[in-house]
DNA sequence: ATCCCCATGTAATTTGTTACATGATTGA
DNA sequence: TCAATCATGTAACAAATTACATGGGGAT
């Protein structure tokens, strides 16, 4: 476990507080998901193996009509092996667009398919946006200066898109410009 | 193969004309690789399956010294296919970033490995300013709208991520206010 | 000498996604 | 009555990465 998985981040997570598997999955879905996504079936196997390691200990807390309810508290050997791995000198940042290699085959697509690949992309945009509307108004008090450039970042990029898309939408419904052909 | 996975992209590079697989590899790297990644080990077998579905047919020049070159042409059957996928309406645009994940701990960091991080991240940045800058000077000749609207968005994005890095690493330097401690 | 470019591919491994399996409580 | 929230996990599957395997030619 060199790298920023799903294991480390979980362990990252922790050393914030304890938390359970489902907590953390909030985490992974509210300020971790606009660049780094998790679902349970990642999530619980990594607590598992992080307490297999000695990482995180985990405590029980017996629940009515619910599973126990597992909560993970981090190690100091857990401490130490994440600052190990922010040690990392070149971690990766890597997209993966569907969405961009599509429309580069723009000129192959019904323009109302077009249009609607647009404007769903845009839905979620604007989703990103209100969440980071809605931090700005929490004040984000308590948050480390990490929190705050991520987040910041998170929105710079997603207004940037949005902007992008909003004054370039043009130039995809445009008629293709005639390629390596000989039409005059 | 609903979704655009490497298949998919391999199927719309030959789209634009007859290439090995070398040939796409190089495409990847190059136009294709801010927003979507393809090594040998997934281009090969790609255009193998591509071949075996009849969306593809291949012919082999011999060479000297050199395994065979092997050319792909996509058939009418793999342009249908191609056209079919891309009516997926919502494709994916995912993030997977340890730059961020790293960054989003700082407060856990030594200060210089902070550094390290930004600056590394930053040397790639430019990389790929660089590149877009090529592409503008070139004139961007017969390409198509698709290919200039995802490179426009390439280099919208990228340099709102280097003008934010420039405006903001200086909070990651600040020394961490104090978080659910009493100390004031 | 050494490295990069050309050119192909396979196999093992790692990683993550999706579906399955269970089930009470609360609010619309 | 239906959906969402809470709460855990496994198993099958899909996908991509990495390492391995081969080897000549040309540039520095």
């Amino acid at each position: 476990m060199r790298a920023m998985d799903v294991k480390t981040v979980c362990l990252g997570m922790l050393s914030d507080g304890e938390a359970s598997g489902y907590d953390l999955k909030k985490e992974f879905e509210s300020t971790f998901g606009h660049f780094f996504a998790a679902g349970f079936g990642s999530i619980y196997p990594a607590l598992a193996a992080l307490a297999g390691d000695g990482l995180v200990d985990c405590r029980e807390v017996p629940q009515e009509g619910k599973p126990d309810r597992k909560v993970y508290r981090i190690t100091s050997a857990g401490m130490a092996r994440l600052k190990e791995s922010l040690k990392k000198p070149d971690p990766s940042h890597k997209l993966r667009s569907e969405f961009l290699a599509t429309l580069w085959f723009a000129h192959l697509m019904e323009p109302e398919d077009i249009e609607t690949v647009l404007s769903n992309r845009m839905a979620d945009i604007d989703r990103y946006i209100v969440m980071f509307n809605e931090y700005d108004a929490g004040g984000m008090k308590d948050w480390t200066p990490g929190e705050r450039f991520v987040c910041g970042f998170g929105k710079a990029v997603t207004e940037t898109i949005r902007q992008y898309i909003e004054d370039n939408a043009h130039m995809l419904k445009a008629r293709p410009t005639q390629k390596k052909t000989a039409t005059g």
